[in-house]
DNA sequence: GAGCAACTGCAAGCAGTTCGCAACAGTGTT
DNA sequence: AACACTGTTGCGAACTGCTTGCAGTTGCTC
């Protein structure tokens, strides 16, 4: 599956260029989709499927494909620049691997509360004592129910 | 979203059986597919997707349909008798809800580790005390690299 | 055994994502 | 500044996992 060495800790990443110059030095070519991309993901939402970025995109060029977009970001991806996660059933949302998180996700309203690091840390050295197993919290979102449907519902 | 009153923790649902007269109790009808379903739960593996459970159901039933299949794991998630989990990108897998236990699942390989629930308990006070969110954790699958990969790639 | 409603198979439809391909466009070289 | 090399693109079609509409069937109650 994913076997690739994230370059970005031993760069800067935190601007355009900057991963704009990465990807030129992974054999990576600056192209316009790319680059308004990537503005889309530093200045846009901290959360954004493919579409909307998609949507944004295409307001500035109108002929950028939507599948461009998919492969755009699995590069990027692959660069260690970004990273995407599963905010439960919906499309998987994207963004920079700088600002990652952990989320809770209401199945019953849909929210997305955004979690600290620091809850994980419990149970990451439980599985790694346990199991040996290296979790990554920021790929998934742990589901549940938020305090507004838990006092809507009740019990 | 689920708005149901899993009933099945007032019954005995540890037979085919059982959960038939469950099934009654809430106005449905006793199908052979539907209790063929219920046997391949009862008797294969632990984690079964639609699709597996379908092909079991349709060596004793070959015209059963995959769209029947989804519709009795649905209404049988609704009595609470089961539970679905999405472990990793592929289809979400069944299981019956006494059997529930949480997973980590390697994005390397795929393999999917049992965990016990009490891993899960310090997250889920911290997420109550600080979110007032009540996780539930049978539902995902929490990602990472296991033991092996771990090994295998270094770092 | 008649009738109501739940259930079914089938086929079509859906969202999200990936893929194949021919055309196009950055980049280093000359 | 033209050239070739190869990464990238748009398009459309395909794919997976799942849902839905519909007309026919079947379980269950009376």
């Amino acid at each position: 599956m994913s076997r690739v060495a994230p370059a970005s800790h031993l760069h800067d990443v935190s601007t355009v260029e900057d991963v704009l110059a990465l990807v030129r030095e992974h054999g990576g070519r600056i192209t316009s989709s790319r680059r308004i991309l990537l503005e889309a993901l530093f200045a846009g939402p901290e959360h954004q499927t493919a579409e909307e970025l998609a949507t944004v995109v295409q307001t500035r060029a109108p002929d950028v494909a939507l599948s461009t977009v998919y492969r755009n970001l699995e590069e990027l991806e692959r660069l260690g620049v970004l990273v995407h996660s599963h905010l439960g059933h919906g499309p998987a949302t994207y963004h920079l691997a700088a600002g990652a998180h952990c989320h809770f996700v209401c199945q019953e309203c849909g929210a997305a509360v955004e979690a600290p690091d620091e809850l994980f840390t419990g149970l990451a050295r439980s599985a790694r004592t346990h199991f040996g197993f290296e979790i990554d919290p920021h790929h998934f979102a742990v589901l549940g129910r938020c305090a507004a449907c838990c006092a809507a519902d009740g019990g």
